[in-house]
DNA sequence: ACCTAAAATGAATGCGCTTACAGTCGTATG
DNA sequence: CATACGACTGTAAGCGCATTCATTTTAGGT
């Protein structure tokens, strides 16, 4: 029993300033004179103790050196007061170690960078901390359970996860799923959901060139992965050129290995080889791709967007420092991040069997000079997505 | 007594599917015929189950959709698996929103970003999770604490944390303090410790300008805010002048309120509406400084780096996109993040009590057009910084 | 088939804290 | 002056898992 130590331990206050083993409550009791309840109390609910009781007991925790022990807390109160958030390794070590040698950090703002400031954030305003955790492979000791077993609630990126091991855990607590649709259905109907209004998006961008631009040619550049929010973006741009009355085929025109800029560059040079008339407008599935076509394009010695308009999709950094500045979709990652945190809230005080909820967020075309529009700023750009 | 509960729980398996209590060792054991012991040992030393068991074991959590409480591990084990980071919340929300609205997205790649990125990824590498927080207050449920509390060891940005309240919590846990020497040196000094080679990198820049480009007349602009780092770095340019026979005032030329774009280009109009001769270098304490400079210097028709020279400092993404492209040092964040990993591993592995370690990073002069440096990429950079 | 060492499993204990529940006083009421 | 009540504080019982030690199996050897 631990009530033991109480009759030995500590033989002088001088001696206790250098214990070895970390402090705990009891050392606490035991050197303010008081019970372990009441130094409990002390943290939890400091008005329940009187000021005198208190103030012996937190002088006396500051001269041990005492910190509560979050695990031992969580345990007894069954709650962690921590979120988490498990998202795909996308990088590359080697390959990132020498794009930050050739000053190629743009790839330094990720996708994940912003959930993550989105979530902390709002996590913060909540009193709760972010656990974070890129994951590898799945298995009883994998990172998600480990983030699951810590956690009151988390967060997972589409696609990180084994589906079936969501399911497992999402039974008895809290999961987000972020960007992509629920697939399958089948398992992972019971939690909710936040996705980009990609289709919306790239349908507005598309209408936008063909009925404020007149272009009737244009070649959709998308990526070989199939990943739900890259086909529907390739959707999106579909309907609008079906409804502009330009006929385009039901496949994209080129689809790329990897969405990276040396792929845009080398998908211009693939589509200019092509014979047949040129097209007007390159529409790209995302950023990187379309600001390494403006590279190409300008060393091909053709000018944007006088000879061929350029658009990219995600709205990253990058997009409006290039010239010329990059016509594209801007995704809220920031507030995802900041949305997942609130869903969580949710369940976490109250709505625990609520209907599962899905959250569309809307995304904003923000047109530049690439599509050819000028200084019209505040004019030209409209937000879009249903909720 | 939990025991009790085998009696009566579970009458069937169907039923025991829709349990509504979070599943634990105690179920899993219960339900696949085994002692808890076994359960954790399944979990924990997989190797030391016979494989027919384990099977059954998993197969039993799987059924109940068990995930072992990282709160009660960590309390049995005494340790979590987690290591911390504590940074400050720079960004005022309101205007970040604001930012965000008029596409000034450059303040999306913040400090906090790229250690965060660097801590995550060799945390992983080590088996250890991240958890962060930005921290705000002290007292006794701040943030730090709790962080403290549910954590192995963790790093902290200087200046976030009242340095008492970090000298109690580090007598229990491995700390690493970032960036800022330490400060005082009369509480934090058994701390460990990372910074980045401030003054060597100004001062080597310095040197750059004086006696590769033969300027004779720079001058300093500095911040109000006297940060340890900052002030290395003028004390680096202070230095360098010295040496290089260049006559300058002990006090910067000039001090801003705020280190922001804004402020460079005031800082400019201010400077150049002084009488006597104009300086022809203009070395800011930072990147975005000199970013709004060059905007100003351009409206004032002043060519850079013909009429005058400019460098920054920091190497954020943004110098390398604007016209010309900026002179700056590059501070290594990932890798300050990666290090910071690296000394407290090393402090939860054995050399708990070896002597207090402090690492200087190293940083990159990246001489670029702004300084009037052309093309030889390769041949104008080197890195600087003892160890 | 019998004995022994090694492997597998079970029983029991405690990690540090929260939280009913049960006192203990001191004081306002009847 | 006895009773009640409120404000504090102490007691005790876990929270779910790791782990030591004892016990049971199993494999190996002769």
């Amino acid at each position: 029993m631990r009530l033991q130590s109480y009759a030995c331990a500590y033989p002088s206050l001088r001696e206790s300033l250098f214990v070895s083993t970390t402090p705990t409550v009891y050392d606490v009791a035991q050197q303010s004179g008081v019970s372990i309840a009441t130094v409990s109390r002390v943290y939890r609910n400091p008005d329940s103790v009187r000021v005198e009781t208190r103030e012996r007991v937190l002088a006396a925790a500051r001269a041990l050196g005492y910190v509560p022990s979050g695990n031992a807390r969580g345990l007894a109160s069954r709650s962690t007061g921590v979120l988490g958030l498990c998202f795909p390794d996308y990088s590359d070590p080697d390959a990132e170690a020498e794009a930050i040698e050739a000053e190629e950090e743009d790839a330094a703002t990720l996708y994940s960078d912003q959930i993550i400031r989105g979530m902390e954030r709002a996590a913060r305003r909540h009193g709760y901390a972010l656990l974070i955790a890129a994951s590898l492979e799945g298995g009883p000791e994998s990172l998600v359970a480990k983030v699951a077993g810590r956690v009151d609630g988390f967060a997972v990126l589409a696609r990180t996860v084994p589906t079936q091991e969501l399911e497992v855990i999402s039974r008895r607590q809290p999961v987000v799923m972020l960007a992509g649709p629920r697939e399958g259905t089948d398992h992972l109907d019971h939690l909710d959901h936040i996705e980009v209004a990609n289709f919306d998006g790239q349908h507005e961008l598309t209408r936008h060139l063909i009925e404020d631009h007149g272009l009737r040619r244009p070649a959709y550049i998308g990526s070989a992965e199939e990943s739900p929010d890259v086909e529907a973006r390739f959707r999106g741009y579909l309907a609008a050129c079906r409804s502009g009355g330009v006929q385009v085929s039901d496949e994209p025109d080129l689809r790329v290995a990897m969405m990276t800029q040396a792929e845009g560059q080398r998908a211009v040079d693939v589509l200019l080889a092509r014979e047949g008339e040129r097209p007007d407008a390159l529409v790209f599935a995302n950023d990187q791709l379309a600001v390494g076509a403006l590279h190409a394009l300008q060393q091909q010695g053709l000018r944007v967007p006088e000879d061929v308009v350029v658009t990219g999709f995600d709205g990253i950094p990058l997009s409006r420092l290039v010239r010329p500045a990059l016509t594209t979709v801007r995704q809220p990652m920031l507030r995802m991040g900041e949305e997942a945190v609130e869903l969580l809230i949710k369940r976490l005080t109250g709505a625990r069997d609520a209907e599962p909820v899905s959250v569309m967020l809307p995304v904003t075309v923000v047109r530049r000079a690439s599509c050819g529009c000028g200084r019209e700023k505040d004019a030209g750009r409209g937000r879009h997505g249903r909720h």
